[in-house]
DNA sequence: CGTACGGTTTTTTATTATTAAAGACATAAA
DNA sequence: TTTATGTCTTTAATAATAAAAAACCGTACG
């Protein structure tokens, strides 16, 4: 009724195969020596020990840790069962609100979702909070949440603030000498694109991870913490829109894909105007796209 | 142990006054009709009902809810020790941080805070994660919170980000109609800012609040919640940090409120690169300003 | 017959209590 | 003197729990 032994767990089934991999009769390492190996406290390294006393794995002495015998599979203890971490929520949730196809308003259950989710109420509270910063959840007078991002209007607001972000990108990247790493980088992503295209009949669904890996390349090039945050909300979002949106994917990406070779090219000629035109025509032709699997996911407004 | 009966005193002690301004004998309306009243569900009136019979002050007979007599002062149930909720946190949290000098890379001990701030650990967890999205706090690999922000690569960072934003919004500005409220709103902001040039001798403290007032409306005529939002968070640093510096205090403000006459006379230019050029030469006393703060702190890097 | 009301039960949420883990300090052995 | 262990304190993650909300259902009154 607190938390979970987790990691006493998995430092017991280590050592165990520490064990293992030493002679019978042999000394094990200090506990200090042990905590750093598992990366563990010295608080689980002795409870894994006594533990281990205990079945008779090793024997105590004084400071001496004898190994005595071979594990067993009966040895080890049973896990707790698993809970999922904040980080590898994120993807979870945002997935089940597209598959689900939640509609905005939706109160968002706590309780209930923790459980199908496999992570603590209290994790998911603490995602929530964190969610609510960008307005995708909000948080209701009495107590609660309430599902508000994929309106029509957050979509259309989201697109205007990514193009703002790239624009600024793009005028950074011009100025940039050929010794940048970002051209080397363009090279790379260039041939990229070319291999998708002639392969896109059966591999135009890897385009969606292209595209992040191109805009991703392309904002970092403006090392700023908060372009880079936003960054990772909008490729989540256009990222899992994209993943449900299936109508005609293959059309769409091929069409993207030689918006990216332009948008590459203008970048390359270093004029201002033509890139960050060419950057304007490939972001709205994003924002259609965006809005167009909204409608498709019918809670478009 | 566990939540506590704010409501429930809260709607006790409002029913109190609402039977008092009723006449002895009178009945009171329907549970569900005080609910509404009250703000609160039905349980909560119920409980506060059977309270009130229980202390005499009213008699349930059936449907019936007879108001017996006028409430006294020991009537009234104590009220449990107030918790901040969230939005109350985020202030008093800033506060302490720049009061108390908090260098970047302090770890934040939830257990201690959450006394020292009369809030519920689980209250400052969430409020954390909440500020992890802007890099202010980040958390740790085993648990618990550092302080990150606030350090002089962060506010470079910000003051970038904010400048991308504000000079957008002046893009914004001059294709505005002279119908827009903007100009009227520009025009009672130029009203209170040569206000407080009169003034400045005395009030120079008041700048803060205008300051704020100020990029607000700017930022305002672009309908964008992530701006809005972000808007927040700069607002939140500049002001608390210019609240605490007080090195040439009176004279910075001067000099930012002829910035921002400037600034209104170049918008009402409606020419786009003087409009620029102001705004960036606000911008950039401003983040000298936040810079020279932080060095003031002492902890500037 | 319908509708408003109150009794009852079921969820759901916010907070406390509790245990796991981390860390600090003291002490003893090498 | 250094390094390892024993002991104690502090901190954080989770489960238990009480408060509040909401749903459900019968009943009385028009």
């Amino acid at each position: 009724m607190a938390r979970t032994n987790t990691r006493f767990v998995e430092a017991h089934t280590e050592m165990l195969t520490i064990c293992d991999a030493m002679e019978i009769g042999a000394l094990l390492p200090s506990e200090n020596a042990l905590a750093l190996r598992l990366g563990v406290s010295r608080t689980v390294v002795r409870r894994v020990l006594a533990r281990l006393d205990e079945q008779a794995m090793i024997v105590l002495q004084g400071r001496e840790k004898v190994i005595k015998r071979r594990s067993t599979k009966t040895d080890r203890v049973e896990a707790p069962p698993v809970l999922l971490n904040i980080d590898e929520l994120e993807g979870r949730f945002l997935d089940w609100v597209l598959r689900m196809d939640v509609p905005p308003g939706t109160t968002l259950n706590v309780a209930q979702l923790s459980k199908e989710f496999s992570v603590a109420a209290h994790t998911l509270q603490e995602f929530f909070s964190s969610l609510s910063r960008f307005g995708i959840v909000v948080r209701r007078p009495k107590g609660g949440w309430v599902l508000h991002g994929f309106t029509r209007d957050y979509a259309l607001e989201l697109s205007d603030f990514r193009t703002l972000l790239e624009i600024n990108s793009v005028s950074h990247i011009v100025t940039l000498p050929d010794s940048h790493e970002i051209w080397l980088r363009l090279d790379q992503l260039e041939n990229d694109h070319n291999d998708l295209l002639d392969r896109i009949d059966q591999d135009f669904h890897d385009f969606s991870q292209l595209d992040e890996t191109f805009h991703t390349a392309i904002n970092n090039v403006v090392t700023n913490r908060f372009v880079k945050e936003f960054q990772k909300v909008i490729s989540l979002v256009f990222h899992y829109h994209f993943q449900w949106n299936k109508s005609d994917e293959r059309v769409r990406n091929e069409n993207a894909i030689r918006e990216h070779l332009d948008y590459i090219d203008a970048l390359r000629s270093r004029d201002l105007n033509s890139a960050q035109a060419a950057a304007k025509r490939h972001l709205a032709t994003s924002k259609q796209t965006l809005l167009s699997s909204l409608k498709a996911n019918s809670h478009g407004s």
